[in-house]
RNA sequence: GCCUCUGUGGCGGAAUGGUAGACGCGGCAGACUCAAAAUCUGCUAUUCCUAGAAUGUGAGAGUUCGAAUCUCUCCGGAGGUACCA
């Protein structure tokens, strides 16, 4: 019996595959192919069920491809730096270094009990210096380097000087412009324009600092004004700090997102954050310079009425003035040449679009509140419909008349019109011209334009990185500073970095933002001299400070993946060899990537932002690194509360009647369904279910629960079918003789020819149902047939089909002792391969496609849609017979009688999944 | 509010324009057994019930010979996002 064999079934195949070493991959001429699971950072508490389900798929996929004569790259390493590494080492007082070796030998053993078929000689953490190394290496590429917006792409700073130097062209706005000739020196300090365009620059920016995590966040990491790990409160404040220039690379991060395949919501989640928008820039000015305005509504232009600017805009000139005050500042109307009054508002941003807004408050409800408020006069631009003006009227006035007061007394309404609607008649335009809405938006527009008040412009959403953590677990960053505090990077020869080890490693609640490392004085200062630009401290004895904050846990993950294709290279991040042999041929490195949907704008944001980095200076070969994107589902659980809000561990709950009850106390508990996780205490360990009820049926749970993508109740009552299954299979299998024949020839090749398709496209739910379909409908099956069912069954459940793969194996060296007589009909390729390889090397089963069409189908008969009839046919018959048969059916002929007959049609169904040829026959009455 | 996804038996789910409910769980009946468990066999959407028929994929409309599947409107659920100019 299976159960009673399960523990020998797993520690035979176990040591097998350890003598065999069967999951290592070297370059060769095999055709690659590259499967990752996102990376996990080592969690303390350790894996619960709902991790396993991206692992096992992607192990299920691995194993099909290398039966599929692909050389697969399947490897894990660990996001080992970062807050929730640090944290953890806090909560249990201990240093990090030790708490993240631990947390990663306890996963990795996790890991291995699920039989996951990492390549092990692959693995790394980015804590470790041989890999930060590398990551450091990359920073001070993006600082040497700028974004040149005439290619739209990445080039060395050199490049830089030298078309500086050349005269060609000119910076403004940290934007390289091509040079009118007569320009030919620059007028700013040289120095001055080159680090306003390195890709990494330190910037006084207004940041999200978090005092209960003691570090600043960034845009990504804070979601509704709380910090995404661990829900504290988060603040803006100005300070200065290392940033990456994403945003140069928006355009190119929104546009390629068309050209991967990703799941949708991710693309949208991708496109929101940078945020495109085509609008309208404006210029307002004043007597303390000009004021900036970006609009989607230029065509409301003439409804200006104040114009709202941040209270940090510039044009205050660094004096403070508080939020919703009038500054005492006029704007000049670009059309109407009006003075229009500029205050300050708390809904105006400094850090979104040009950080102020013209305001137009009949046609914005925010101007329109804050006009209310503060007393400023209302202008109504746009025609609403009736219906919306009478809803909105305030006053009382005779129908017809309440269009004219909307144009008079915009401020008798009770909100701001924020639809589309023509234009009211004003004396710079003839009415008449703006017809249409689109037709109205494009003139006032192309006046505009005209007269040089407004250029279009395209506006996006996201923000620059900011980069720097004040926190101790994480790459130190690659720079000094001098005395008077010039920055320097450290030459490439001197890195990496090495993080000091310091006792005291804890971040600083409060306000005052103190990075750690600070605190080893001994590393924090060096000794060196600057040959070239760049700091050595092989030379010279001038005193430099080190850089002590440290980089975001992002970091590390933005290139991990490429790491797995040379782990362990000592002179570049990557073997031109490696990287030109593993990247796939198609749009993204990686040919599939796995992972929950939750790093939809973090991680996938900035690994393609440092992957078209690298492309651009061309180290990489693929536009995009992720070619293919899964997002796995999450596995929910019921969660238990008592009356006081106590979560209760799901050890001590007990279910009746569809009730919860604390089996300590017999309190009726409250379920809760959600997340499983250690806070909920309803996290369920895999180990339990794998010593229960054995590894393979553990896989095939998790995998037939529902398709991969969707989120599921977690619900082990199913469980109990694939153990049954497996055992069917055990007894069906084992006890195949060598001369048994196949009960129906056909059904093997039907199920190769399902499970395949199923297999390619992730959809292991149904294929397992039809492995499960295959072993019930077969009475007796030949070993070859057995074998092939086997190798469908291997992703899945590899311990149990290697075990009875190598009992025929064992079978088939007694079977050399028989005379030869008995060895017809038997496929001698086949006696070689089972003899002398395991299971995991043998290619996936192949099917005959004539073997998959009966010759004889039984066919539905619908008339008008409804099924009537079925009738015997052989699959070949033609249309015209087929119909001549139905007509003679006595069945057909009482539905059919005094009703003529307008129309009948055979179908043949499309092949890929059901080898039968025709399907349905309609025959459509006209009554 | 906006964006994306989603809604099918008692439950998990199949079926992507052509026989709705594959496969699994649960349930019912039978076999084996002194008995139970395990296992095996059959049945299991609903209603009228012998046959046979009618109804049925969140609700309503539409396209079609034919709709779970395509289109529109509405309702419910999940996720994302927002004083976003």
């Amino acid at each position: 019996m299976y159960r009673n064999k399960l523990k020998e079934i797993e520690n035979k195949s176990t040591d097998f595959w350890n003598k065999l070493q069967i999951n290592k991959s070297e370059i060769s001429n095999k055709e690659p192919y590259v499967i990752l699971d996102f990376f996990p950072y080592p969690s303390g508490f350790g894996l619960h069920v709902g991790h396993t389900l991206g692992y096992i798929s992607t192990d299920v996929k691995a194993r099909f491809e290398r039966m599929n004569d692909k050389n697969v790259l399947y490897a894990m390493g660990f996001d080992s730096f970062g807050l929730p590494a640090e944290q953890y080492a806090i909560q249990t007082n201990q240093h990090p270094e030790i708490t993240t070796q631990q947390n990663i030998s306890n996963m990795k053993k996790q890991l291995k009990a699920l039989a996951l078929s990492h390549d092990e000689s692959r693995t790394f953490n980015t804590s470790d210096s041989d890999y930060y190394k590398w990551t450091q290496w990359m920073f001070l590429k993006m600082y040497d380097s700028f974004f040149d917006n005439i290619e739209g792409k990445a080039k060395p700073i050199s490049d830089l000087v030298e078309m500086l130097d050349s005269g060609k062209f000119t910076v403004e706005n940290g934007k390289l412009y091509k040079a009118s000739n007569s320009v030919k020196s620059i007028n700013k300090d040289k120095e001055e324009i080159i680090s306003s365009m390195r890709l990494a620059f330190l910037e006084e920016v207004e940041v999200n600092w978090c005092p209960k995590l003691g570090t600043v966040l960034s845009n990504e990491e804070v979601k509704n004004g709380l910090s995404e790990r661990g829900n504290y409160p988060v603040e803006k404040r100005p300070m200065k700090q290392w940033m990456i220039r994403i945003t140069s690379y928006a355009e190119r991060l929104n546009k390629q997102l068309d050209i991967l395949d990703w799941p949708q919501n991710i693309v949208s989640m991708q496109k929101n954050w940078i945020g495109e928008q085509e609008g309208t820039e404006i210029v307002f000015s004043t007597k303390k310079g000009d004021i900036k305005i970006f609009t989607t509504k230029p065509q409301t232009l003439y409804g200006v009425t104040f114009l709202a600017i941040s209270s940090k805009h510039p044009v205050l000139g660094g004096m403070k003035v508080d939020e919703n005050k009038f500054t005492n500042i006029y704007a000049k109307h670009p059309i109407t040449n009006e003075e229009i009054p500029i205050w300050t508002a708390d809904y105006v941003y400094s850090d979104y679009g040009t950080g102020a807004v013209m305001a137009v408050p009949a046609h914005d409800q925010r101007d329109f509140e804050f006009a209310k408020e503060n007393d400023i006069k209302i202008k109504s631009v746009l025609k609403p419909d009736y219906k919306w003006l009478e809803e909105n009227y305030l006053g009382s006035v005779k129908q017809s008349e309440i269009m004219l007061e909307w144009e008079n007394n915009p401020d008798k309404f009770s909100s701001a019109f924020e639809g589309r609607g023509n234009l009211i008649d004003i004396e710079q335009f003839d009415v008449n011209e703006f017809l249409s809405i689109n037709k109205e938006k494009n003139k006032v527009l192309e006046h505009l334009l005209d007269k040089g008040f407004a250029k279009q412009v395209k506006m996006f959403k996201l923000r620059d990185w900011l980069f720097s953590r004040q926190r101790y677990w994480g790459e130190p960053f690659p720079i000094v500073y001098d005395s008077s505090g010039k920055v320097f990077p450290i030459c490439e020869e001197e890195l990496p970095v090495e993080l000091p080890k310091q006792h005291d490693f804890s971040p600083r609640e409060g306000n005052d933002p103190e990075a750690p490392l600070g605190r080893s004085a001994d590393w924090k200062s060096v000794k060196g001299s600057i040959v070239n630009g760049k700091f050595t401290s092989k030379v010279g004895n001038e005193e430099f400070t080190r850089e002590i904050n440290t980089m975001p846990n992002w970091a590390g993950s933005c290139w991990y993946y490429l790491r797995y294709m040379d782990p362990t290279n000592k002179m570049e991040f990557i073997s031109k060899e490696a990287m030109e042999y593993w990247s796939s041929s198609k749009v993204g490195a990686i040919d599939m990537y796995v992972g929950g949907a939750e790093h939809a704008v973090l991680h996938l944001l900035y690994a393609r932002f440092w992957h078209m980095f690298l492309f651009d200076l061309g180290y990489v070969k693929n536009k995009e690194p992720f070619d293919k994107l899964l997002n796995p589902g999450m596995i929910t659980a019921d969660a238990y509360k008592n009356g006081n809000d106590v979560y209760i561990d799901i050890n001590d709950v007990e279910i009746r009647n569809k009730k919860a009850y604390q089996i300590s106390t017999g309190e009726l508990l409250v379920i809760e369904p959600g997340k499983m996780g250690k806070r909920y205490k309803n996290g369920i360990d895999p180990q339990d279910m794998c010593d229960k009820y054995g590894i393979d049926v553990f896989r095939l749970h998790v995998m037939y629960m529902a398709p991969i993508t969707q989120t599921r109740n977690w619900n082990s009552d199913n469980i109990i079918g694939m153990e049954r299954f497996l055992s069917k299979v055990y007894s069906k299998i084992s006890s195949i003789k060598l001369l048994d024949t196949d009960s129906d020839e056909n059904l093997i090749h039907k199920t190769i020819k399902f499970v395949t398709k199923e297999m390619e496209e992730f959809r292991f739910n149904t294929a397992i149902a039809t492995l499960i379909k295959f072993v019930n409908d077969s009475d007796s099956i030949s070993l070859s047939t057995g074998l092939s069912f086997l190798k469908m069954l291997f992703p899945f459940a590899p311990h149990l089909s290697e075990y009875l793969y190598q009992l025929h194996r064992n079978n088939l060296s007694i079977f050399d002792e028989v005379p030869d007589q008995h060895k017809e009909g038997l496929d001698s390729d086949l006696i070689d391969e089972i003899k002398n390889k395991s299971i995991c090397m043998s290619k996936w089963p192949e099917y005959d496609d004539s073997k998959t069409k009966n010759l004889y189908m039984e066919m539905p008969i619908t008339i008008n849609g409804r099924l009537r009839d079925k009738i015997n046919v052989p699959v070949d018959l033609d249309e015209s017979e087929i119909e001549k048969l139905v007509m003679d059916r006595e069945k057909i002929k009482s539905f059919v009688a005094g009703k003529n007959i307008r129309k009948s049609i055979v179908i043949k169904k499309k092949d890929p999944k059901d080898p039968d040829r025709l399907i349905s026959m309609i025959c459509n009455l006209v009554i």
